[in-house]
DNA sequence: TTTATTTACGAAACCGTTTTCGCAAAAAAA
DNA sequence: TTTTTTTGCGAAAACGGTTTCGTAAATAAA
């Protein structure tokens, strides 16, 4: 910026102004200023001018896992409005760890953002962090996965009424014996889809509401021959509701190494966004959620946070459903 | 800092050194410095730590999708290393689109970043905006899709070799009319598969080389009708190879809802990394790269130029193979 | 004891913007 | 014509760290 201003001999102040398309400088001048910038391919100096206006132009999306279906959607949705505002993303993996989330969300509390937008860890059991974020007045929003009890922006889907459907699905369909694969007791999330599906078994007065709900909180490979387990068992489930995708597809791998036939033995529904789902055998019958609107319409609340000056608003809630897609996983043989 | 220095009666270049560990600093005073900095909870401003170091401890990465498991599964490569380093991961869509990725680039020469890791966009039709970065002096290394005749570190894996694999793959199994689908034909890593594809078609004087490749660079639409056309026409192939997995999938749907046979009539290899494979019907034969360890050394790459003083090092290119793994979808009947 | 060296710290410049405030010159109002 | 207002610009002080350089006191060497 010196540079340009000694080729125009003006003062550094009205190139700043110049650029910033102030009312105080001519329009002759302007157009000077820009013209040498680009003669001279001045680019600003983003960690200047962060520093002098407390402004990063850059928002964090905290998740679990990237390698995931709906995680991946979720961020083009917040990518498109993102970029909309000229604002970068940064991205952190919390691998579904509780300390790490609370290490990163510290990160994020030195100024580093302007907003965070976050899908918490299946092991996060306290919301402190969070209020850290939320006194050093930095906007955040949940998607998908929130903590309870604390007074945040979020967007979600209708977990109660799905976890109820999915049920209700399965058992009209024959099950006698359903049970849902959680991912965690402490995720908000998983509790309301439980909760839904006991919901259904208790009104259909169908199934072991007291051992329905099973948790897989281990690695990929513990929950994987807990599944066999459950599988091998004598009193087999003969319907399944997972939670998130990568049950489903463990769940599949299990039975096509167990034999067990899908849907004969074992009916299936799935939380998920898999594109694969029609074309897996058999096709699965999924809880798709908006995947890309969850996170577009977090991006747009976190937004409106930022560009707010006083925190006046009532923290808001958006619910976007999910819907059902049957498919033969499900089938009544 | 300044609330620092004035809480101990010390001055603020003390305090910065204490907090940098300097060996200026008496260890007695860099105790008292840490425990107030605690005691405060002092956070550093990293803007001005970038100002003034310039350095962001920030890197950028550039691919054009995210919902794709190679891409998501290479960023979970990409941060393990970047977290070791205490580094921040930006993520920029390209949405395979070349003006785009060049906007994206030029954001990337502001300084805002220390170095940059990109895979290419399908559209992306020379070389120009890599070498506007190198100018800036910010290290970039190529992971998967690279760009031709730059000297730019690189880490891709075998393709010319996985193309003539897969075609003899399917000759092997009884292919008469192999094709392969590509994304693009300016796309380097296509290039080799299909010419190590058409190269195994000569060696075994096999299928029509005129004819073989066949490009998808529409939209996803788009490619899905040229999909089912290809595959009512009258001289269909018995045999395709896809070279990326969105196209894979666009495949089995469209077989699918054409009745026509996998492997019978059709016999598929596809480039892709999709946890389903072994659970679509029929499982799939696929091709899978590396692709978390494309990822990690990419970055490793990446952080042994951003931490090298002089650019004394010629472009280094690391090839990690990749591995068929047979399934039903290429089998002979 | 005198001189040289080391140790521990502070003052101030600097990184590249933005913004306040002041001040001439030009334009408008009196 | 004189007075007021507007317009266009510049000097300088931030923003919050880091780094150079200078210096007094403490220690070691002569």
């Amino acid at each position: 910026m010196k540079a340009l201003a000694k080729e125009l001999n003006i003062s550094v102040a009205t190139v700043s102004k110049a650029l910033n398309d102030s009312y105080e400088i001519s329009q002759p001048t302007k157009r000077k200023v820009l013209e040498a910038a680009g003669r001279l391919n001045y680019t600003i100096n983003p960690y200047a001018s962060s520093l002098r206006n407390k402004k990063s132009k850059t928002i964090a999306v905290i998740l679990p896992e990237v390698a995931d279906n709906f995680f991946s959607l979720a961020i083009n949705g917040i990518q498109s409005v993102a970029e909309k505002k000229g604002y970068h993303v940064l991205i952190y993996l919390s691998h579904e760890n509780f300390m790490h989330e609370k290490s990163i969300v510290a990160e994020c509390c030195t100024g580093r953002v302007d907003g965070v937008l976050i899908s918490v860890a299946s092991e996060t059991i306290n919301g402190d962090h969070i209020v850290k974020l939320q006194d050093e007045n930095i906007p955040v929003v949940f998607f998908d996965r929130e903590f309870e009890n604390l007074s945040v922006a979020k967007v979600i889907t209708n977990d109660y009424e799905c976890g109820y459907l999915a049920a209700s699905h399965l058992i009209k369909n024959g099950c006698k014996n359903p049970v849902f694969l959680s991912v965690s007791s402490c995720l908000e999330i998983c509790k309301k889809r439980a909760q839904g599906f006991l919901a259904a078994l208790k009104d259909k007065k169908t199934g072991h509401p007291e051992t329905a709900i099973i948790e897989c909180k281990g690695t990929k490979e513990e929950d994987y021959s807990k599944i066999k387990k459950l599988l091998n068992d004598k009193n087999r489930p003969d319907g399944i509701v997972t939670s998130v995708e990568r049950l489903a597809i463990s769940v599949y791998l299990a039975c096509h190494e167990l034999n067990v036939s899908i849907p004969g033995a074992l009916k299936m529904v799935a939380f998920s966004t898999l594109e694969t789902a029609p074309i897996l055998n058999p096709p699965l019958t999924t809880i798709v959620q908006p995947a890309f609107d969850i996170g577009k319409t977090a991006t747009e609340l976190l937004f409106k946070e930022i560009e707010r000056k006083p925190n006046n608003g009532e923290d808001q809630v958006v619910i976007l459903p999910s819907s059902l897609i049957e498919r033969t996983s499900s089938q009544i043989l």
